[in-house]
DNA sequence: TGCGGGGTTGGAAACGTTTCCATATGTTGA
DNA sequence: TCAACATATGGAAACGTTTCCAACCCCGCA
């Protein structure tokens, strides 16, 4: 026989209840601290820990219809940003003796259907992040009345609780920062068209550019998608646009990854940062810190996001409106950027 | 009311049932492709779908003993080691049209026993990395006949199948590759005493030694916890030692995190790496190659592991005899080593 | 015309719990 | 001594599916 469930051997309820002489619900109220008798509870105690019975979680779910599981779906897993994400969420989630149930989209339609619809049931609340598909494409498929918490997500057009990271104010901030350091010509790495949180940064830094009274030409916009490769390939666009007369003196890159990418890029090409190049990022990645040399970049906020998340999740909230909360991005400076020279 | 699971709302396989004018039973044979007349079938899909019906993942797993999930138990989730072991199981798992219920166990024997308790039921498979636990423990709680994987534990003292990382073999190549440099006095920064991968990456250095006639005093193990922390910390020691005649001339790292730390704390001590001391350390997380210097280390597979021992779990083991498997772990030589002057 | 058989369908049991309700037992107060 | 009541327990329904089995219909063939 091969390895299987094996249900045969499973000590059920009703194995103890017959072990102890007393009825299944006898059972369960001794086990779930219900009312019985002081002696009955002590017996059956006992009988099941001999017994090794442990609940059948799926049995307990489907009559209470609460499964103590919080589903997740993210795009991805690579990187550091997402796993900080469940990070958060595990640290929350186990604390209120729930777990997690983790997928993730591909950044596809079709994945984000698939796994939604064979998450009902499953799970009594849902914690989702998908910068390539929109709200309304979400609400059409997630199960009428799940609590769902969407993460970085635009405010409009749904009724879904949302809970972002300041990703325009924080790339703003950080893009004036180089301006106040005398930058005056700041170019953009920015992340994939249509992808949330690409726009959000990317408006960031338009506005911190128009704050300053500073402009950019188009084609100082290069996009990517937020990979440490992305970055190396944009590094060599950057370089060239850098060495032109009149190009630019420092650059915003939408995620930390395609900084260390552009950064090793512009090093081997002898552009030194921040002597020749200032570079200011965003999501602030454990690593990020530890690199050489070590990121100015905006801190995103992606363990509290999880947290949070978790925290709303485990709350009924009783307001008609859902909940819209922005956390704040706060710059960290640290060893990419200087003042122009 | 507050936002609840409401399962009022919910539609159920008998309001398809009403709404096409046939049984639950036909529903959900035309569902699941079982044998139903044509224009049935086509007319139970169709109401269906305009009913928005999703059939409840718990009802069906409860009666078909599956539930198409594969329980993870982890120590941690920080880092990049652990999220990429998540990743692999994730694609893997997919695949299989099955999901993911992620758990840590912060390396403490209650909330392994209280996790693996809640999978019960749960899920159809386990896989258990719990350095700190030993498989005896483990065995104790994991359900009877659940398939379980454990990943990088000892293949003695019980039946589980075994996937693990040749820790051992791994360390012992990045010493011997130190000595072939030329090096003969080389420390190194250990994990934690308990801790099984701790152990045979020890183990390794002390092989490699052995391999190649060398010796180290018992003050050259430094021990700390793969984290950063430590290896700043320990980082502070081995400057010391290194600057004491007679001192190591290079060091065994047994994480990528405590190297980074560590080669940190060297260079702001004067002593540059590899120039005074070379690194070669243990995990190639991702970010060890962005890092600079761009770290030599032995790459442990962990998207590998994760994605093995979701194979294995989709897989019906038929043998008598549990599954034990070695990954290799092959070094990769970067930037942190250089020849003795 | 009657009978056997394939193809469809419905009914009901089962999965392992929790929870509601009724019953039995013992205790108290009049 | 008996009614009223609290306490402890058992029985059964319910949760939403799947699956087994029986029943049905219609067809072809003897």
């Amino acid at each position: 026989m091969p390895t299987s469930p094996n249900r045969s051997t499973a000590v059920t309820i009703r194995h103890v209840a017959d072990a102890a002489g007393v009825a299944v619900s006898t059972v369960s109220r001794a086990l779930n601290g219900g009312v019985v008798g002081e002696d009955t509870a002590e017996r059956v105690q006992q009988v099941a820990d001999r017994l090794g019975y442990v609940p059948n979680a799926t049995a307990r779910g489907l009559v209470r219809s609460r499964t103590d599981a919080v589903g997740v779906l993210l795009p991805f897993l690579t990187g550091e940003f997402y796993p900080e994400v469940v990070r958060g969420l595990d640290q929350t989630v186990q604390q209120q003796g729930r777990h997690l149930v983790l997928s993730t989209s591909h950044n596809s339609p079709a994945d984000t259907v698939q796994v939604l619809r064979t998450m009902h049931g499953l799970v009594d609340g849902l914690v989702v992040m998908t910068p390539a598909v929109p709200p309304a494409e979400i609400a059409r498929v997630v199960p009428d009345g799940l609590p769902t918490v969407l993460l970085n997500a635009p405010w409009e057009g749904h009724d879904f609780d949302v809970l972002s990271t300041d990703g325009r104010g924080g790339a703003r901030a950080a893009v004036e920062h180089l301006a106040d350091l005398g930058h005056e010509r700041i170019a953009i790495l920015a992340g994939e068209p249509g992808n949330q949180d690409a726009q959000d940064r990317l408006d960031g830094w338009r506005d911190g550019l128009a704050a300053r009274g500073l402009t950019a030409p188009d084609d100082w916009i290069l996009w990517g998608d937020f990979s440490h490769e992305a970055g190396v390939a944009s590094g060599r666009v950057l370089a060239d646009l850098v060495r032109q007369p009149g190009g630019p003196t420092a650059a915003f890159v939408s995620s930390d990854y395609m900084a260390i990418g552009a950064i090793r890029t512009l090093l081997d090409q002898g552009l030194s940062v921040p002597g020749a190049v200032s570079i200011a990022s965003f999501d602030d990645v454990p690593s990020a810190s530890f690199v050489n040399p070590p990121l100015t970049t905006v801190h995103a906020s992606t363990v509290e996001l999880g947290e949070r998340a978790a925290t709303w999740l485990g709350q009924t909230h009783a307001g008609p409106l859902p909940r819209r909360e922005r956390l704040p991005a706060r710059l960290m400076v640290r060893a990419t950027t200087a003042p122009h020279r």
